[in-house]
Order: structure tokens, then sequence, then C-alpha cells
DNA sequence: CCGTGCCAGTTGTTCAACAATCCTGCAATA
DNA sequence: TATTGCAGGATTGTTGAACAACTGGCACGG
């Protein structure tokens, strides 16, 4: 009371702005814009698969199915291209990305020097990071125990964007997001995409326990082999 | 000619419609959209320093002043926040990015992970690619002897965007750009950003060298403690 | 000095409109 | 028959104006 000075002027009061303050940011944050509504609503919607690759987005359906105005949804539209999960073709509208061989050899390229890189001389590998590539492992391997494919591919999303964690930035953690997206998308081409994660189970344990013990150079060599492995085995399958 | 079916009815027909596809998506590309133009010339003033760190950019004089409607600047300047840019703070406007020690850390981190990658593990270090980054290297001396500041911190930007064009691949040389369009943000933010870059002409020679001998490990390890001094030297002389 | 209420300015969003462009179908023609 | 030409409809690219919501600053009153 007697030490509250001009910028500190009643016990609890700065807390309770901070309150005040995290809610504006919260409400800022957690709703947004409506354009940002907007893109979050069509990339779910992609991501799971309910637009499939091709698929037209035409701007006044597609604003009025949203809620949204046709500038807004406009918006909306171009954050995603921008993701690389839709694509826009001058006067033809935009439509759900199709990723071709090209698009995949391109992003393990990508992957083949992220995700070994941070494994290797990422600087924030605490043990709470590495208990959260462990706990990634683990999802993997219950989601196999009860049969639930879907969960398996889910986590190993989990266990590669906690590698890339490793590195403690979070524009790579921002970039490797976007770039699993991408690969939801290729997943969704394949004509079996649910069977396809379950063979790397073991390869994450394996590497998860190289990191564990310390051997991180070890673990990033694994990891480099069982990325190409899986490019191959991706772009075997993947369509015409 | 009697070979010729419904789906190739003249030898030399497809290259023929190959060429005018050609022309117009180089159209699409090369005009692109009003709002591509905007975000470009935005772009274009803020890495160039024309526009400092923390000026604000009302959208209704700046859509006049670049001759383009409200709406459409919406989009541009959308894009140049996804691309971190511009900040967007809500209804308040965008205002040029300023990058703070945070931001310095976390480029880094992108960058000691992407760069070293692509220098040890690219896939595409041709002859062609290698020759690029020397060119680069030469292209700084030459700039030192004519005592040209910003030509030494134009060529180190060419020789690090060389470096990640090893891994050929065109989403990280992208990911390159945008960062190196926000390092300009940072060299702005200092007091004298043109000396900065000369004292690593040597370090950029001597990785050259290694990636030419053929030791790309070597290599990734100099420039992996050069970009960590280059960011703690930074850091340094960074203003509060 | 501190709090309150008002006011101007800006943003977020919508609506309506128009030119440019693309796709489709159909008719005309060789 | 197969190709060309053309008109019509649909969609995009872009603009202009409008309005509510919000912010910051200023005067007013305690």
């Amino acid at each position: 009371m007697s030490t509250t000075g001009p910028t500190r002027p009643e016990p609890g009061f700065e807390s309770v702005l901070d309150v005040l303050d995290a809610e504006r940011r919260a409400r800022r944050t957690v709703m947004s814009t409506s354009a940002e509504r907007a893109a979050r609503t069509v990339r779910e919607q992609v991501v799971e698969g309910r637009l499939r690759s091709g698929t037209r987005l035409p701007e006044e359906r597609l604003a009025a199915a949203i809620g949204v105005s046709r500038n807004t949804l406009r918006e909306a539209l171009s954050q995603l291209v921008g993701e690389r999960i839709l694509v826009r073709e001058a006067h033809r509208g935009v439509v759900v990305a199709t990723p071709d061989a090209d698009d995949v050899r391109d992003l393990y390229a990508v992957r083949l020097v992220l995700e070994p890189g941070a494994l290797q001389h990422g600087t924030a590998a605490t043990p709470a990071a590495v208990a959260r590539v462990r706990d990634s492992v683990a999802e993997g391997y219950a989601a196999a125990d009860r049969g639930d494919h879907a969960g398996i591919g889910d986590a190993n999303q989990h266990f590669h964007r906690a590698v890339v964690s490793l590195a403690g930035s979070p524009r790579l953690d921002a970039q490797m997001d976007l770039l699993l997206a991408e690969m939801r998308l290729v997943f969704h081409r394949m004509g079996d995409p649910e069977a396809f994660h379950a063979p790397y189970l073991a390869d994450n344990d394996r590497i998860c326990a190289l990191l564990e013990e310390g051997d991180r150079a070890a673990a990033a060599h694994h990891l480099a082999d069982y990325l190409a492995r899986a490019r191959d085995h991706l772009l075997g399958e993947l369509p015409a």
C-alpha cells in the first residue's frame, strides 16, 4: 500500500490487468479474424481428407457455406495457397493441391535436411523434449495394439514433429507443421494410406532409443536412412 | 501422319501446344495479379531499407499510393505478414516487423540446421552448383576491392543462398529467400550494417574451398561455427 | 494526480458491381 | 466426320462504398 508507486498503484492490481490482457490476447488468437477462422476451417477439411486433391473451391459457394464474405474468404484462400495446401490457377480458381512425384521428392529433400539436422545439432534436446519423442513412439504402439491405423499415422506425425522440435525453433516448428499437412495430402492420394506407417514404428523406436542413449549422430543417420526408404516406398505407391 | 490418333493428331503438334502453354504460364507468373505486384512493391521497399522497422502502413493511404484497391492491398499485406516481413496487430494495422534478440536466435537456429545440412547432405552438389558458391565468393571479394560495402552484404546473401541450393529443393530455396529477407530487416536495425559482413569473406572462401575439395563434413562444421559466431556478433550489436 | 467519457481515425467485414477470362455447347463449314 | 468459329454462362480479379468494432488521444471532472 505505502510501497505502491505510480507505476504500481495497488497490490494485485497488475495481476488483474494481466488477466484482462491475457483474455484479450486469447480472444485475439483464439477467435482471431474471420479470414483466419475460414482458413482453419478449409485447412482442416483438406488435411482430414474430406476435400480430396483436385476438388475445386468456387469462391462464391464456399464463402456462403462458411458464412463469410467472398473478399474475406479470398484472404483465407490466399493464405492456404501460400501454405501449398491449395493451388491457384489464374482465372480458374483454387483447387486442392495434387502433389506429384516431384513434390514428394522435394518434400523429402526438405525433411532429409531438417529432421536429421534437428536430431544431431538441435540445441533444445532437453529431457522433456526427448520425453515427447518417446511419448509419440508409445502412442504409435498403443494405436497399433488396438488396430487403429489412423492413430498410427497421427502418432507418426507427432514423432517427426517432436524430432524437429529438438531444434527449439518456433519457426522450424511452424514450417514442419505445414510440411506435415502437405504430407497428409500425399497420403490421401494413395490407395491404402492407413497401412503405410506401421512398418516404421520400429524405426521410430530405435531412433528414439539412440537419442536417449545420447548417440545423436547414429540417430540422425538412422533417420536419414529411414526417410529415404519411406520416400521410395511412397513414390512406388503413388498413382500417376 | 497416318499414325496420328485422336489424342495425338500431328507430329510436333504437342510441342507447339507446349510452347503456347509455356507462354501463357509466363504471362501469368510475370504479370501475376495486382495483389502480388503490390506485395512485391512493399516487400522491395522493406528489404531495401526504405521502409524501416516499426513504420506503420495505413491501408487506405498505402493503397492509394500503390494505385490499388484497399481490398487488394489487404491481400498483399496478409501475404507479407505470412512471410514475417510485416506484423499485424489486431485493429491497429500492420507495421514493418522489428525482429528482436529472440527472433535473431530463432533465425540462426533455423540456419544452423539448414545451411550445414545442405552443405553436408545436399543431393544437388553438382559442379555447376558449387561454381555458383564460388561465384558468390568472388563477387564478395570484388565488392570489397572497390569498397562497396553494400555489395559485400549482397554477395554474402548470395553465398548463403547458393549453399542452401546444394540441397536441390525449390521449397528450401524459397524458404531461404524469406529467411534472408528477414535477415535484411535485422541488419537495417544495426548502427553500421555495411561493415558487418566484411570479416566473413575469408570464412566464405575457406568453406567454399573445403566444398571444392570434397570435404563436405569439414565445410559444414566450419559453417556451423561461423554462423554461431555471426549470431553472437549480431546479438552484441543489436539495439535494445 | 487519476479516472472517465467522448471523438476522430483505422481496421475488419460485407455488399454490390463490372471487366476480363475461361469453359461449354452448338452451329457452320470444309 | 472432324474442325472451326462464336455466343452464352459461369467464375475470377478488382474496385468502390459502406458500416460496426475497436483503438488512441484529449478534454473534462474529481
